[in-house]
DNA sequence: TAGAGTCCTCTACAGATGTAGAGGAGGCGG
DNA sequence: CCGCCTCCTCTACATCTGTAGAGGACTCTA
């Protein structure tokens, strides 16, 4: 589909030169597709982010398996496979940002809803399920952001190696702990 | 001086509008000064990106203060004054987020060099200090992201308040244990 | 085959943006 | 008092950007 076409181009585009990079001419050269087609089919900036913003979602919800038996690694997994996914990640946390003001986008940006991250730390045994379930949230965010774009950018393990998946499933079991 | 003048009315603009709304002549007006201010001390955009993440620097590592006597308050303390501190702190992540594409704007960036953070898990008593040295400083630095612009923005305690500073301190404590 | 509707491409245009340089105001050394 | 230098302001211009609409190609229906 032409429209998809366009989203993912976007989301690339951004993932490379930030928000700023993101035109509608852009995308379009991107796309390989003649000038004017963006426009056509989201005729203003704003609705240019939101389509891509949607994709984005769609994309990153459907890489999200936990495994109940082996979470520690599962979620490990999915980090490691955000890690490889470096553009769409990247997309992502220029988006979380635009968000800031651009309130409507928020919604679809988040990963792990709050209700779920309670419920979770409660089955952990976690004293105040409520916060821990937050503090959960923030540090398994804290290692995709951290080895992304942070410190371990440069020094951490190359994504999608073994070293990599092991690295994170430690600290991903830090992270867990009551 | 002018040129602080300038950056800082940079970092107000980076953290409003994102890195999108920092042209030259936006600055001028966010500054009061007359058109062509910017441009003079910073002719072109990337000088400028520079300037205003230099200023960033200085003034954030200004406002660390570590007491190894309390160290989860003191670094909980940091974070609530970071999480305060909205502009600035919304700017920086900008400013990183720009660092993918910039790699000269990296060093400036980063808060925690790894040996201190080594030094720190050692410390701590952890068992590999170089790999918890990095898990702390990403449960850290997530800490600040999730509050700041990720989901606990919306849903977390008032910045500034004895409650956040309470949740945070729990938070640190729980990513300081060995 | 004719007509209607949809999808796509092209062109237009007002305004913003990056960057450059000319020249004035004011201070300072002689 | 004169010339010089620094700091600042203004103006210029090629290019890019957001947004709009005209019209062509293609498809489906009757």
């Amino acid at each position: 589909m032409r429209k998809d076409l366009i989203t993912d181009a976007a989301i690339e585009l951004v993932a490379e030169l930030g928000m700023r990079g993101l035109t509608h001419r852009a995308v379009d050269r991107k796309a390989g597709l003649p000038e004017g087609s963006t426009s056509a089919y989201f005729r203003t900036r704003k609705a240019l982010i939101e389509g891509f913003v949607e994709r984005l979602a769609v994309q990153e919800q459907q890489e999200i398996h936990l495994d109940t038996a082996d979470l520690a690694g599962s979620i490990a997994r999915t980090i490691d496979n955000w890690l490889v996914e470096r553009n769409r990640t990247l997309a992502r946390y220029a988006a979380m940002l635009e968000a800031t003001h651009h309130p409507e986008l928020k919604s679809i940006l988040v990963h792990s809803p709050r209700e779920q991250a309670t419920a979770l730390a409660q089955a952990l045994g976690h004293e105040n399920p409520e916060r821990s379930g937050a503090h959960i949230t923030a540090f398994i965010e804290g290692l995709l952001f951290y080895r992304l774009v942070g410190g371990g950018s440069t020094t951490g393990p190359v994504p999608g190696t073994e070293e990599s998946f092991q690295d994170l499933r430690k600290a991903v079991e830090k992270a867990l702990r009551p």
